[in-house]
DNA sequence: GTCCGGATTGAACGGTCGGTCAAGCCGGAG
DNA sequence: CTCCGGCTTGACCGACCGTTCAATCCGGAC
């Protein structure tokens, strides 16, 4: 029954499926036979479609991000102000704000991917990319603001790299579940320094 | 000759070369037997001073970032003005910013302390711990700056968490090597958003 | 119906590594 | 000198896991 689908992307069922299990016991804790089994296929198979294991997890990491990034860029883009823009961002990108998430999201990959690019050329190099587009994200947002008066002028790139740090490290606080940090005070603080910053 | 001093405290020892070799090698690939090599001593040693493995690596992780703390502490606190010290706190956390740091430095060892603290108990615990000990050394010397008139009044918890989450986030890009985020940029920004912000 | 070739299986291999342990080393107490 | 007990060794065990591979399956082309 579950066989009978030939013709179905494997390759990408085995991204999706090592993407949850990373996301659930970590890239260290994560085995080629866990992928398989949480795709119901045998170990083998895994390797048949991608060279290694670490290639496997590798290309796991950027296509959950690349996966994180167009939700946002999608729903971003669909509001008009500038302000309303910048705000959903922030919520999209703290740890637990909508409901319905799971307590290990998308920030609990990119420590991950922060920790394997320190020795990892390769995911060194997609982290860069990875994170030019998400700072790019953002200082579009203002340029858009600045462009039809809703914000004052100025240094949008470098605006998008504070915004971009302080939502990055409010959101490790907030994944770390630090009691001190909900995820109501991330959205409020990061907004409060961006309108004033701004 | 090496064992000629059989009072010299082991146990430190193990923990010093454990961190060494975790800030080379990362947590995922240091091997018992690395840090073994690394104190001149067989295998076996190690876990006659320490239960597990695991246990080591967080002992190590939770040691290297006292000893960080006391370090910036101490040096903070032979400055007489809040903004000098403020400024020097940065800098110290600003990886490659004082000559003659190794490219892989405090900050790469707390990369390590968040990945683990998502799954262990332990090691999360001991992290809110080492994090609050971080933020209230900030809100001290803003504190400071405000009794004694340096600083406009305000709230200095707020202060030090968003200001604690900027270092966080500029310092992860800084590590990562960002060709667009020097060591220079990062402590100016931060300063920067400082003054404004208190 | 036959056959081809990609998809899939699962057993097996080889290497690694954490942890155990019996034996030896050695400084100091007596 | 002798003996005690903590320190140290290094061989060894057992488990785990990435990877390989020969065998099998199976849908479609003809």
């Amino acid at each position: 029954m579950a066989n009978r689908r030939p013709n179905r992307d494997r390759h990408q069922e085995i991204l999706e499926a090592a993407v949850r299990v990373i996301t659930e016991r970590g890239l260290a804790e994560t085995r080629i036979s866990d992928i398989a089994e949480r795709c119901g296929v045998s170990p083998g198979l895994i390797l048949y479609y991608f060279d290694s294991k670490d290639r496997l997890l590798v290309e796991a990491l950027t296509f959950a991000n690349d996966r994180f990034y167009l939700r946002m860029s999608r729903e971003v883009r669909r509001l008009p102000r500038a302000w309303d823009r910048l705000a959903r961002l922030v919520e999209l990108s703290t740890p637990g704000y909508l409901p319905g998430e799971e307590p290990l999201d998308e920030w609990a990959l990119w420590v991950e991917i922060w920790v394997r690019a320190l020795r990892d050329p390769e995911m060194a190099k997609e982290r860069e990319v990875l994170d030019r587009r998400w700072r790019a994200a953002i200082a579009e947002i203002i340029r858009g603001g600045q462009e039809t008066g809703e914000f004052p002028p100025g240094d949008a790139d470098e605006l998008a790299l504070r915004i971009g740090a302080l939502i990055d490290g409010l959101a490790i606080q907030v994944l770390m579940n630090d009691s001190e940090v909900t995820p109501r005070h991330m959205r409020d603080a990061c907004l409060d320094v961006a309108a004033r910053e701004i």
